[in-house]
DNA sequence: TTGCTAGTTGTTACATTATAACATATCAAC
DNA sequence: GTTGATATGTTATAATGTAACAACTAGCAA
């Protein structure tokens, strides 16, 4: 699977793969997958888009999950750590990983809608970095690197505000 | 201190011409580069660095030229229209454009060290954009891209907290 | 069983970042 | 000097995020 948040996918087979990845991850590293994570990570899977945490949390409230903002973010933190969801700083907004177990050698990168938020992911591979050989240079050492691409998606191109 | 590449320079000669280069094209651009404005540039050539608005309004209130949030915010908004800085996302905060002019076909990527808040900016060529091919193949039309590679710059591996 | 430990959740309170909206002032052209 | 556009001053509040501590829970050991 590369970019796929803009292309037709049985979506329903996707969340499924997606969770099941993530348990099978957290049991292997001896992390909980408790209800609260389990449920921000649905939420952040119910579509490839990016989520405001706050957004996330009025759900949970109706789900009386939680109420409080320490709940969601900390439930991002955890799936953030655990690679299973990743934050879009332009949009202060997170979204789940569709790549998952491949943050080895590589660093995600996305097309972001400024429109509707949809996200797709894509992995950079991290040794043909672009600015690696400005780092190289400087003695500069690289932890992470964010890359977002902004702009529209083939729908908002047809009807903004979709 | 000042942080070119991290690679010392003569600063006093590159605040110097970066402000002659934003005033120039400020005039040929028709906009207007009001002391709020060219002060808050001022401060932010001072360093190599990225500051957050709160700490460019601390100065400005000092040096009595705004004490309210939109003053600082406005002249940011005004300055990075016109190319002459940038947010770093990632940190929340501003950092003045080394590239004036070269806005063209390139985007701005940062090393920012997340100790001192160092910021090297290099131009990426959107040509080789490392997206580009995905978002063809799916029809997402880029308008901007953002890239920041977050890590330790020289002086903070050997001082932490420098 | 009991109680210990580590991790998780609940809650209060607050910090930080950012913007909407409207009044006032200034500039630049006519 | 009037006018229209642009810029600034100000109030108020929105949106995002965190520190700190109390309460609960699971797993485990005595």
């Amino acid at each position: 699977m590369s970019a796929k948040g803009f292309e037709p996918h049985d979506h329903s087979v996707c969340i499924a793969d997606l969770m099941q990845h993530a348990q099978t991850q957290c049991d292997a590293a001896g992390a909980r997958l408790t209800p609260v994570r389990r449920r921000v990570l649905e939420i952040l899977l119910e579509d490839h888009r990016a989520l405001g945490a706050y957004d996330i949390l009025e759900q949970l409230a109706e789900e009386g999950l939680g109420t409080k903002p320490p709940v969601v973010y900390r439930a991002l933190d955890f799936l953030t750590e655990q690679g299973l969801a990743h934050k879009i700083e332009r949009l202060k907004a997170y979204t789940a990983c569709t790549h998952p177990g491949q943050c080895a050698n590589h660093a995600p990168a996305f097309l972001v809608c400024r429109d509707c938020h949809a996200v797709s992911e894509t992995e950079l591979d991290l040794a043909d970095a672009p600015m690696r050989s400005d780092a190289e240079g400087t003695g500069f050492r690289i932890e992470r690197i964010v890359v977002e691409a902004e702009g529209l998606c083939p729908a908002c191109q047809d009807t903004p505000h979709g």
